[in-house]
DNA sequence: TCTCTTTTTTACCATTTGGTAAAGTCACGA
DNA sequence: TCGTGACTTTACCAAATGGTAAAAAAGAGA
C-alpha cells in the first residue's frame, strides 16, 4: 500500500544516502537469514548506523522488508516484460532465459530474498503477486500460446514453460550453497550451466 | 554428529509416540517459518505438549531441527539412489523425474524445510551435504556420463542435468505459494506440470 | 553568529523466547 | 499396594529483540 517512492520524492541528500545504505545492508541480511532470522542490530551494523537511527528512516523492520520487496519486484519482472511479441519466438524466449541466468549470477541476494519470502507463504508481499506478477504472467502465456498456435514453437504449456524457466535459472542463485558443494565455482562451470539450460529449452521449443 | 537413531533404539512406547509427534509438529512449523521464525511454543502447541515437555525429549530447538534434517536427507536421496545402472537410461532418468515430482506433491513440507535451510547457507546441515549428497551425486554423474559415452543418451552435462531435474521438480513444492497464484490448483494442472517436465527432459535426453 | 530544523546518540522498556529447576503425577513391576 | 523410575507440569529466568523518549549534535539559512 505505502509506496514510499512517489508521494514524497523530496528527500535530502543525507536521507537519500542513508536510506540507500540501509536498504543495501538489509538486502544483505534479509537474503541470508530470512525476515525472522534478521535483526535490526544486524542491519544497523551492516549499514554503519545505530539502531534508533535506522528507525528514524524507516518506521520498523517490516517496512524495510516491504520496501525491498516492492523495489525488487519491478526489477524482477523486467526481463519478462522485455519479451517482445514482434521478435522471433525462439530468440525471444532464449533471450529471456539468458537474462534470467544473468540475474541469478549478478543478483543472487535479490533472488534469495524472494525465495525466502515465497517459500514461507509470501506473508509480506501484500497483493503484489496477484496485482504485479499474475497479469504479466497471463499476458506472456497468451503470447506464447499464440506462437505455438502459429506453429512457430513446438507445442508446449506456456504456464509451465515459464515456471520451469524460473525454476532452472533461479535455482543457481537460491540453492547456491548446494550447487557450490557439487560443482566447482568456476567460470567454466557457469558457462556449462548456461549452455545446459539453453540447450534444454532449445530442444524443448524448436518447432 | 549426534545420530539419535542408532545408539539408543531402546525407547518406550511413550517416547516413540511423543518424539514422533514432536518431529511431525516441528516439520509443520519449521517448513513454514524457517528455523529462526519458528518458536518452541509453536511446536509445542502443534504437538499438543508443553514446552518443557518437549525439552524432555529433545535437548533443544536445534536438535529437533538437526534430527529432522538428518532423517529427511535419507528419504531425499532415496529416489536418486534407485536409479539403476542396468536399466534403460532414458527410462531410469524419467523414472527418477517421476519420483521427484511425486515427492513434491506428497511431501512439500519436507522440500520446503530443505529449501529454507539451503537458501540460508545450510548452517545446520553439518557436513551432510559433503558426506551424504556429494558422493551419491558424483556417482550418478559418472553413471550418466557412461550412458552418454555409450550413445544411449544425447550428450548432456550430467551435473547440470541432475541440478535442473531438482530445480524443476522441487520448484512446485518450494514455490507452491507462487504457483498457486498463477495456475489453478487442480489435478489437471498437476498432470500438465508432470507432462511438461517429462516432455522437457525426454526431448533433452533422447539420443 | 544566531536560530531553527534535521539528524544522531544515549538510555531505556516491554515482550518474546530458549531454556531450567523442582515439584508433582503416572505407570508398572515386586 | 507400594515404591521407583519415567513422564509432565508449574513457576521461573536471562538474554535477545523491536521499539521509544528525549537529549545532544550537526547543518543550513538569515
Amino acid at each position: 500500500m505505502s509506496d514510499a517512492t512517489h508521494p514524497a520524492p523530496k528527500r535530502s541528500r543525507i536521507q537519500q544516502r542513508n536510506r540507500k545504505r540501509i536498504l543495501e545492508a538489509a538486502l544483505d541480511v534479509f537474503s541470508q537469514h530470512g525476515y525472522r532470522g534478521s535483526t535490526l542490530d544486524q542491519i544497523a551494523e551492516a549499514a554503519g548506523l545505530s539502531k534508533p537511527n535506522i528507525l528514524y528512516y524507516f518506521s520498523g523492520k517490516e517496512e524495510i522488508h516491504v520496501t525491498l520487496l516492492a523495489r525488487l519486484m519491478e526489477a524482477w519482472l523486467d526481463p519478462l516484460e522485455q519479451m517482445n511479441a514482434k521478435g522471433d519466438p525462439l530468440a525471444e524466449l532464449l533471450g529471456y532465459i539468458r537474462r534470467k541466468m544473468e540475474m541469478s549470477r549478478l543478483y543472487p541476494r535479490e533472488s534469495r530474498l524472494f525465495a525466502n519470502e515465497i517459500i514461507q507463504g509470501a506473508p509480506r508481499m501484500g497483493g503484489n503477486l496477484e496485482t504485479g506478477l499474475k497479469p504479466l504472467f497471463d499476458d506472456k502465456c497468451r503470447l506464447i500460446q499464440d506462437w505455438v498456435d502459429a506453429g512457430l514453437l513446438a507445442p508446449v504449456d506456456p504456464a509451465h514453460l515459464i515456471i520451469s524457466i524460473w525454476a532452472t535459472t533461479q535455482h543457481y542463485a537460491d540453492f547456491e550453497t548446494q550447487v557450490r558443494v557439487l560443482v566447482p565455482d568456476t567460470d567454466a562451470a557457469w558457462a556449462a550451466a548456461q549452455q545446459h539450460v539453453e540447450t534444454m529449452f532449445t530442444k524443448l521449443l524448436a518447432p
